[in-house]
DNA sequence: ACCTGAACACCGTTCAAGT
DNA sequence: ACCTGAACACCGTTCAAGT
């Protein structure tokens, strides 16, 4: 796909004139307003494009002076000598928390670390271990903590760490959608350990703890999607969740007129209903442990 | 990525003869045993292999004979002379679902059609339109029937009937992780309104209503995507799930030794515990359901 | 031993040229 | 009017050649 969204245009366009050798290191690039001048875009699309210069190492910004196109990279080899697994999954790691894993590729990870591409494949194996990789060096970065005593206690935290883990990485819930089968990434697993323990004192069956700790897992997996979805369509069109439902109410309006969807049209006519993820999750986080208070008490009864 | 399964490998080095001319129209292509002699695979990825070229128009069954190279397609000309939205929707699900969502190329779909890739941009925008088409296409295929009057009823049949398709078409979670907002894709919406309808008699509010049908979204979409890969990796390695994980045994062992989970250990061990997506689907929808009767409960209390 | 350049077999999308 | 071929700017991965 080469959707190519106006930031990322403008920001290819100033890159070939770098490349070009028509701007050279330490001269000014267009700043936003003169940006928005040239393009005709909005103050928040010629600041994403700045940001995804300055993300390339293309250009740094000069207090005082503006931004400037930075010096080109440190030589290769000298790069490519301390090259180790735990930089590039460190690298991958930064480079999809600010651009989603779509934007990760073997190619532009290789340039963030001033390396050639081929290079990577000596400490990786290949783009699928890199995000297993990625996945459970994410998973190793906050500690879980002591395992509560109370199983509600403890579900609960659980699926509270693996919400921030995700809204910390939104990529993450696309990176774990495969891991409800055992997998090979020891703090992944340590996740699922924990969650056991958490059921230890309850009397459900081996079956019942892992379905519980899957039915939460799944749900939290199916937020997480969304979200990141959502940030990724924020990035890419520039655009807040408000201002992208104004540019579209036309084709809405289309379809609701055409459909009739009375429900749904109350809903969001009545205007101050903003569908805010963190409240859904905290939702039906509670709806789901209620839902396992029941089946506990009547297991034990 | 071009991980090459063994049966795509197998596959492409046919279709490789077939172009070549090794092997014209009518001849008799290897046979699944004559596969499994020369490249010494297991019968089931012979199967495969013969599978991808069938589904690729190279070859067809001619019974009595034996898998034989097809005559090349009609010409392109009269293809495209019918070529409209509808036909290339229909041949990017069918083509989905064969082979996941990763396997729809504009390019693969329109050699299905025989057609110029081109071709394809007059009656679609691009490829993510595409799939918003397919989507919509999809949720339309089955009715939701009538909204019974009870809420939980209502709640149940709507997430089985999205069950239903995920399980019919995999992909779909993958492709409707976004639909937690309204987007333009009618038979969609009509979902989500027809779970407001089935909640209208219940004391909740708005705001609980959207988010008990957003929140069982969630979890169904969680449960689907994990199944889509898991169809996926058997598709590609051409085992199934038990296989897979004997294969990876030594791997796994290597990390449970280091990290000593004793937990997810005895559950795996104990044996005879399999993992049944439809079981936990089953499952953590009545805790669902459970838990929103409790907040029904509360509500009007 | 370690890294690189060139190559292979792909992508989605655009656009001038054909019929 | 409708479709195609060639091109552009990408992918992941391999492998012979370099240092």
């Amino acid at each position: 796909m080469t959707p190519q969204p106006p930031y990322l245009a403008i920001a290819a366009e100033i890159a070939r004139r770098i490349r070009s050798g028509a701007l050279v290191p330490g001269d000014r690039v267009p700043s936003t307003r003169a940006i928005t001048r040239e393009w005709g875009v909005a103050m928040a699309t010629a600041t994403k494009a700045l940001a995804a210069l300055r993300r390339q190492g293309l250009v740094r910004p000069e207090p005082g002076v503006g931004t400037v196109v930075a010096a080109p990279p440190a030589d290769r080899s000298a790069a490519a000598a301390h090259l180790t697994r735990e930089r590039i999954v460190a690298a991958a790691i930064e480079l999809a928390d600010a651009e989603g894993l779509g934007a990760l590729t073997m190619r532009r990870l290789a340039t963030v670390l001033s390396v050639s591409t081929t290079a990577l494949y000596r400490h990786v194996p290949g783009k699928g271990e890199l995000v297993r990789l990625m996945t459970d060096a994410v998973c190793a970065e906050l500690p879980l903590g002591p395992v509560p005593a109370d199983w509600r206690t403890g579900l609960e935290r659980g699926a509270r760490w693996l919400r921030g883990v995700y809204t910390r990485h939104r990529w993450m819930a696309h990176a774990m959608a495969g891991f409800m089968r055992p997998v090979a990434a020891p703090h992944a697993m340590a996740y699922t350990e924990w969650i056991l323990a958490a059921l230890r004192s309850t009397p459900m069956t081996a079956g019942q703890k892992l379905h519980s700790h899957l039915t939460i897992f799944a749900y939290v997996q199916g937020v997480g999607m969304a979200d990141d979805l959502e940030e990724q369509a924020r990035q890419e069109t520039g655009l807040s969740g408000d201002e992208w439902m104004e540019k579209n109410e036309p084709r809405f309006d289309a379809i609701q007129s055409a459909g009739s969807y009375p429900l749904l049209n109350a809903l969001t006519e009545e205007g101050g209903f903003v569908l805010d993820l963190e409240s859904l999750f905290e939702f039906g986080l509670r709806r789901t442990l209620d839902g396992i208070a029941v089946m506990i008490g009547e297991t034990s009864a």
